[in-house]
DNA sequence: ATCAAATGGTTTCGTTATAAAACCAAATCA
DNA sequence: TGATTTGGTTTTATAACGAAACCATTTGAT
């Protein structure tokens, strides 16, 4: 089998995510959905992806817990994706990705969307901190693997 | 063109972000890097990955200034594969799908490894905050999006 | 009520990316 | 000096992806 490698069984937690999450289109959809986006029409518009590809991914995604799909809610025939509570808790990735980006990958100057508190507008961060409360930074990390068993 | 349609024009630093290392292998290898992996044959080894595909994403992750690629620190012929700034600041992302994966993809008591502080061994955590510090959900945050011109 | 268009997909087909394995040169080890 | 490890590249088969065509059902306009 030349299937793409599972991580699943990876003791990882990191691992596993991205092997739920880490191919290329599904944070994005989650994004669009982050962003209000529920229909499949908004979607594709929204990324330009083929419908095949975005049919496949929002089924996988709700295979997966991510999104569910439930009848529309003004009556309609078609399907709304939404977020899970599974797919909500992607916000920290989602804000990781976003700061990481703005950081890197913009020139000076060049505009971007901004991520903000819909109440007082105050732009939103996030940092890395020990559960109680201090900031930490990647050096100070340390990975403690789970004991080994027998497969590698 | 049928190439994997390019993110990099956009205005949303998430999928830029995704852009650059949204690819399947990527953050692993990242992963992999904060663990103090360095060498061509380690990481292999440790991500069960197929040679070619190792040799070329670590070439793109040079390239995009991810990873740089030194002699061996100890004499040897070998290059080494070492963080870079912009690297290491991929650390809350990492730590984002970590927390992630560790609460909705493993079984209730299923082992796992965990990132503590390197010193007080205190468990590792993130939140959203607006720069004020103050902890935000999901559904208070807002999008402002930049302007439009004429592309969509 | 009827025709046209939009919606939400599925199917088909060609192209690209990925995995596995073979291969290879240079360095290291015995 | 011969064997093994390291760090790849090349080749080939398969799986994933993208584009376009197609289709049934809704929705909108006349």
């Amino acid at each position: 089998m030349v299937a793409r490698k599972s991580l699943s069984g990876n003791y990882c937690p990191s691992a596993r995510s991205l092997d739920a999450i880490g191919d290329w289109w599904s944070l994005l959809i989650v994004r669009d959905a982050f962003d209000g986006l529920t229909r499949f029409g908004e979607f594709q518009r929204s990324l330009g992806i083929a419908k095949n590809i975005l049919a496949q991914r929002l089924r996988t995604l709700v295979e997966r817990g991510i999104l569910t799909s439930v009848p529309a809610a003004n009556g309609g025939a078609h399907q709304e994706y939404h977020l899970t509570d599974m797919g909500r808790d992607l916000f920290p990735v989602m804000v990781a990705l976003r700061q990481w980006g703005e950081r890197y990958l913009f020139e000076p100057g060049e505009p971007h969307s901004k991520l903000v508190d819909r109440d007082t507008g105050r732009p939103i961060r996030l940092d890395v901190r020990t559960d109680d409360g201090s900031a930490i930074t990647a050096d100070k990390a340390l990975i403690l693997k789970v004991p080994v068993t027998d497969e590698d």
